[in-house]
DNA sequence: CATGAATGAGTCTTCATTCAT
DNA sequence: GATGAATGAAGACTCATTCAT
């Protein structure tokens, strides 16, 4: 694949995203994707294997590109209470300026057609996090919890509260954002 | 004419909710649905209009059940904390012993299926917590934020812990559940 | 089908001709007829053998009603030429005051379904027609040519008329009647 | 790619044209159809949006040969006599040697699936026809009466009896067309 | 007599995928 | 590498009809 038309490859990756958004993770054919990103449809095969390896790989590349961001400058060596700030924020920055891929996470983790692998290695790439929780942990700064505990208390509530905003059941504002920080990590502290 | 079987009906919803569950909402088509019931797929047009008909009064019946059960021996009076601590243990202990139907309604509100009216009426059941919110918020015992967002940090962690639980990707220990309610409440305690 | 109720049989007549015309023969089911004539499908079938059954009686109840109109007053003894206006006239009289029940008769006319034995008794009530034309042919009043074709030049343009009109292609003029009473006579006589 | 077979969009016209002529329309389905044609079903929508648009193109077609043969050889500047005779006979000797066509076209007309649109174009493949009415009318030789009238007993007579005869209800004589024709010049002759 | 429930067969249409060019 | 053509399998849904009450 990486030795194709790599333009090829990222716009039927950007039709799919939108299509997806648009329309719905099931109702996003193949034939709708290849005509959105101005290919045939059986150009796709070409690239990917099938739906499923396609949909695979566009989620692993969405995930290499948040973890990129979210660790964009980030310092282990900061104080803990502040890395876990600036990770955060990264983070909701990125879903909030990325609704379509964030969004079609949302909708392919949800589908059984995430494969178990591609899941693993979506988890991987946010190993610093891990990392910043055991230390947390030892030095009494987070609950003696469980680290999914941690993990999940950390970033699924700026998920719900992004998908919230963008299926207009909640406003965005700049105050929220703070006050959900806050809240988080009074979940997490010890 | 024949009796109507008063068992058909939720005999349809039990096979949807199992089938939903093991290949996925899109996957399971009527078809495959009606042959698990026992019934033939036309039968199921006698019972419901369309498949969104359906997956809509089978959400609209799990809410229902749901809310009975969070809502079993719910005492305005006590404490907040007492009640707070008592709504999310039995909702989390509903979704834990109600795994096909906690699931089922995890993939339907993540689909474009589910109607606005539904949604509203689902969320309408749970309408004591809302006061218990605005009660609490009034009494500066929790946070003045969004009670929206109240909401979302008292439910929404126990739902992602069931999720990751079923998927296998957490052990479920008793004391696990503490902890998860404690963080809650210390995300949305003042 | 005499002895039971005869205003039930009429309102599924009713429901049927208004129905089909509505949304065509084909698409005019029998639940349909059924809910809009006020009973259950399955009432149908006391009435009628079965779908083809009750539209072939149906066409033949609209024959008999028709060529009662068509020969209300006719007599055989006044001159050729005013038996043929009387009878035509009354035959465009029928159909443009019954559109419906002509509409049906149309397109039922170019199913297949219509039975031809059905056929046949439809056009033996228009018995008294093919005397007129056989006692003008031997006076030399009709063209020597074929009874059918006669028959044809009678009545056919006018329900061609008729349906231009009802389709809104033609507009419905009393002098357009009269030019085409004219030009059918035009066309048979001698 | 496969080379698109230039006969088969031509198989499946044949096939359906035949079917719908054993069957009748409403019971000619798209994977009879098909089958007929000796395709898969799914190969008729890459040559046509759906069924009605099929059945469109199809009338249109079968409109458009019947009209080159009507118009072969057909000469303004004869007299209007002969013209309408010359066409007359063409536009008869059309529906007689084909039938299916002929018999497809009745019955489409007649269905609500003729698209407005269509049923225009199909019109205006006439429109030589249309300018001899009026040139006639003006040097009086037809009545003075709408066109769509002098149309309507030109033209239908000739359907009716060709329907007739396909219908066994009618011989076909040699001497009945000439009688035909000769009626509708009377029908429309000043 | 009347009918609600039930269903197998069928409707049109879309899908993911393959293949020859 | 790219693609139009082709298709079997499957989708949601409707139909005419039967049957037990």
């Amino acid at each position: 694949m990486r030795h194709k038309d790599e333009k090829k490859s990222e716009s039927i990756f950007k039709a799919a995203i939108q299509l997806i958004n648009e329309i719905g993770l099931s109702d996003a054919s193949m034939s709708k994707i290849a005509k959105k990103a101005g290919v045939s449809a059986s150009t796709i095969y070409v690239y990917f294997e099938n739906k499923e390896d396609m949909l695979n790989k566009l989620y692993l590349s969405i995930k290499k590109k948040m973890s990129l961001e979210v660790f964009y400058n980030y310092d282990d060596s900061i104080s803990i209470r502040a890395a876990f700030d600036h990770a955060l924020r990264q983070f909701i920055n990125f879903i909030l300026t990325n609704k379509d891929e964030f969004l079609f996470v949302e909708q392919f983790s949800n589908s059984p057609l995430l494969h178990k692998l591609s899941l693993k290695e979506g988890i991987d790439l946010f190993e610093p996090i891990f990392n910043l929780f055991e230390k947390g942990k030892s030095q009494k700064v987070f609950k003696q919890v469980d680290t999914s505990l941690l993990h999940m208390f950390m970033f699924n509530p700026a998920m719900q509260y992004a998908k919230g905003y963008f299926g207009g059941q909640m406003e965005l504002k700049e105050e929220s954002v703070n006050e959900l920080i806050q809240m988080c990590w009074d979940a997490v502290k010890a």
